[in-house]
DNA sequence: GTAATTCCTAAACCTAACTTTAGCTCAAGA
DNA sequence: TCTTGAGCTAAAGTTAGGTTTAGGAATTAC
């Protein structure tokens, strides 16, 4: 199988418009993994253009490194992906999209009644309900808006 | 004025749910006023819990702190502030919420024609496009999903 | 064939957003 | 009063996602 020369990490920075420090880091997290040539420098598939634009589009939307590693798991390891490859991943990248969108729409949509309320703090406050509460990523306040169901005005 | 006492660190923390640490690195990046009592100790108005509850909220939509200490400029320095302070403020963070809300969905409905075509790089991609990849964060790829108008088969 | 690029590694450095540590002071309760 | 928890500062450490630097080695261009 002629499998050609593969691609510098050279070429591959100015086809894809990342460092090269960056794609050499890339491949420390292990999102792409290059092959040595006999000199010891790194040479990648051409289809590794298409993988590093997957990355830098992924990052776009607020994955994490190892989440995007995640989602190119999927990608078969031996051969060039196919067009059924990209589609099983984007399918699979754009529901976590969803997802992510989903969340900031409903958090906007519970800022909304604080908004209404025009004080960010009563009990009438989305923000403020445990269920809406424990929607959100990370921990998050406590006691959202500063206010406990007791009191606002104990010691 | 019998400002009264105002409340302490680790109350404030115990309230926000944030460690007294982050609370302290917020007043150093400027978000968090607190005065001095005679011994020294950092005293803050009741009003910060609130204060310090935007901030949280804020950062879980993924404004960064120093954006964070833009919205919160329009609070008033020297009251507390009223529910109108907190309504207007809302108002700014609300539209900025949603610049980013809109970002995100025109980049996933983008991303939906490269889904469509199966391979993520086709010129019918709509990544692929000068005027959508400037609507994009940050510097992008130069080209994006790998191919290049011309060519994906020279050197 | 030689000069200029490009590439290599390892280690240090960078920013954001904090936390941890060390050593010391203040305040609150029995 | 005295002990213990809470607070103070300054400096160093941490994680993510890289960049920069230093000192060589391999490639490419003329």
């Amino acid at each position: 199988m002629h499998q050609s020369a593969g691609i510098s990490i050279g070429y591959l920075a100015d086809r894809t418009g990342l460092a090269v420090s960056a794609i050499r880091y890339y491949e420390a997290q292990g999102l792409v993994e290059p092959w040595r040539n006999a000199g010891g420098q790194r040479r990648f598939h051409r289809a590794d253009i298409r993988r590093l634009s997957f990355i830098m589009i992924a990052q776009q939307f607020g994955f994490s490194l190892p989440e995007i590693r995640g989602f190119l798991k999927s990608l078969p390891g031996g051969r060039t992906p196919t067009k059924e490859d990209w589609a099983c991943i984007s399918a699979n990248f754009r529901s976590h999209l969803d997802q992510r969108i989903e969340t900031l729409v409903r958090l906007r949509d519970n800022l909304d009644g604080c908004i209404g309320c025009g004080c960010l703090s009563l009990p009438n406050c989305k923000l403020y309900n445990p269920e809406d509460r424990a929607a959100q990523k990370g921990q998050g306040p406590r006691y959202l808006m500063g206010d406990r169901p007791e009191a606002e005005n104990d010691p």
